[in-house]
RNA sequence: GCAGCAGUAGCUCAGUUGGUUAGAGCACUAGUUUGUGGAACUAGGGGUCGGUGGUUCGAAUCCACCCUGCUGUACCA
């Protein structure tokens, strides 16, 4: 009989508490922002009915790649692949209750059926924060801000990350300027614009023109604009600050709230086709390597914009909306690298077993400690005290304490501190004092 | 999906032009110390050499296919 394996599936990954509590960390600041800035915490389920998140099912076997989904009875559910669609499903079905504007803070894992690359799970933490039901430019503002806000607390300075802000219109008017209809074309071209920062522009005119043949011999095909057009374009999009009127606006904003790490950059595209306005990215200004000390392409960490149709797919109810997310996964990642955490959290002070039938005596320790805030542990069972003094150490606790033959006598515990291996005989009444000189 | 590179102990890796019984460091277990961790010393356990098939007297080594991972590229509502 073969065993069960003890892999993982393609794309997962098990976090230890190293990660995880600079993620808790991150995220007890994003916590206190969101409060600050009047933002409400919700939580959606896991699972959304396949066609409310926004994959339309063909009568195939399986719905589209890119979600997980399975057949429940009659219809599909898919795991959600992001926090933005449950939010506009949520406005849609609780939209009278609810206040307007609705400002929305959301943590929640997402996963994503798609391959994994550098830096990029198929299951992720993602954080999102949106405002529904205004289409006022100071919310896309105030979005940036906060999103900023949140990174510096976190640890990043400011020439560490960048805010990229472009707007759909932009290329929309560009579409007009050269008389291009073709929906087809016009998302061709949407990508090879958004490839800018990797490609250069030698590599997004290829894409634009005839098509582009990677250096792994993959052909990648264009959108066929003729010479002229492909000029009109980079013309355009090389301009150093916008001609749209929402971004001048959101630019006059920032100002008024005196943030200044936003770059203007027509390029920033992101690719979701629900974008209606101001296009938001958040982009990390330094090199990131993955676990060879290779430095990779690592992308942004998050991102938004304006959607103002999205709640109307769902229904007759009109809710312009603005958002913003972070692949916190990747954050925390990227940060690890750039500093250290000093987060290790208080681990307990170690009693040791020298008798099973002095339990008792034991437990009266653990108590007194645990009471008084020390965290605490009694060794599972009798054992060598060399055994109990390696697993001490193994976990980093900053002491054990010694109650064996030899203590009983006086009825003073020993206290030895486990990093100058400074060892004491206590009173138990003493203890709690002495231990927190230590820790 | 396409392409490049890689896969040998839990981890990091060595293994010569194909040649007996496949190695090292770290980690692990036991002991030196039956009441003392982090250091040292001694001993020990642990491998389908990613898999399958082929070439060969003989394969970790050569060939084919497959699987997995990394990196790039494509896609990402």
């Amino acid at each position: 009989m073969s065993k069960p394996s003890k892999d993982l599936p393609l794309g997962f990954v098990d976090r230890q508490e190293k990660e995880l509590l600079v993620r808790d960390f991150i995220i007890s600041n994003i916590k206190e922002v969101m409060i600050r800035y009047g933002f409400q915490y919700l939580e959606t389920p896991s699972f959304e009915y396949s066609d409310s998140i926004g994959k339309y099912l063909p009568d195939k076997e399986r719905p589209d790649e890119g979600v997980f989904s399975f057949k429940d009875e009659k219809k599909w559910l898919s795991l959600r692949y992001d926090l933005t669609a449950p939010l506009a499903r949520y406005v849609a079905k609780n939209f009278l209750e609810i206040p307007k504007p609705f400002k929305r803070y959301q943590l929640g894992t997402v996963w994503r059926n798609e391959k994994p690359g550098p830096g990029r799970f198929r299951e992720f933490l993602q954080f999102d924060a949106d405002y529904v039901g205004t289409k006022s430019l100071q919310a896309d503002a105030e979005l940036c801000v906060m999103i900023s806000e949140i990174l510096e607390k976190s640890g990043l300075s400011k020439s560490e990350y960048v805010v990229k802000i472009s707007s759909r219109k932009i290329t929309e008017e560009l579409f007009k300027k050269i008389n291009l209809n073709n929906n087809q074309q016009k998302l061709t071209i949407l990508r090879a614009l958004d490839k800018i920062d990797r490609l250069g522009w030698s590599g997004v005119k290829e894409l634009l023109g005839e098509g582009r043949k990677d250096k792994s011999g993959d052909f990648t095909k264009g959108a066929n604009l003729s010479t002229k057009n492909i000029e009109i374009i980079e013309n355009e999009l090389k301009k150093k600050s916008p001609e749209t009127d929402d971004l001048k606006d959101i630019f006059k904003l920032f100002k008024d709230y005196d943030f200044n790490n936003f770059e203007f950059d027509p390029s920033v595209i992101r690719g979701l086709e629900y974008y209606t306005g101001a296009i938001f990215e958040v982009n990390l200004k330094f090199d990131i390597k993955n676990s060879k000390g290779q430095i990779i392409q690592f992308g942004s960490i998050g991102g938004g914009g304006r959607y103002d149709n999205l709640v109307n797919n769902f229904g007759n109810y009109n809710a312009p909306a603005t958002g913003i997310s972070i692949g916190l996964d990747r954050l925390v990642y990227a940060l690890m690298q750039k500093k250290e955490f000093n987060l290790n959290q208080s681990k307990p002070v170690v009693i040791c077993v020298f008798d099973k039938n002095l339990m008792r005596e034991y437990i009266k320790i653990l108590s007194l400690l645990r009471k008084s805030a020390i965290n605490a542990e009694i060794y599972p069972e009798e054992n060598k005290l060399k055994k109990q003094m390696e697993y001490a150490d193994k976990i980093k606790s900053p002491a054990v304490i010694l109650y064996g033959e030899n203590e009983i006598k006086s009825g003073k515990p020993t206290l030895k501190n486990l990093n100058t291996g400074e060892e004491k005989s206590i009173e138990i009444e003493e203890l709690v004092n002495e231990i927190k000189k230590i820790i």
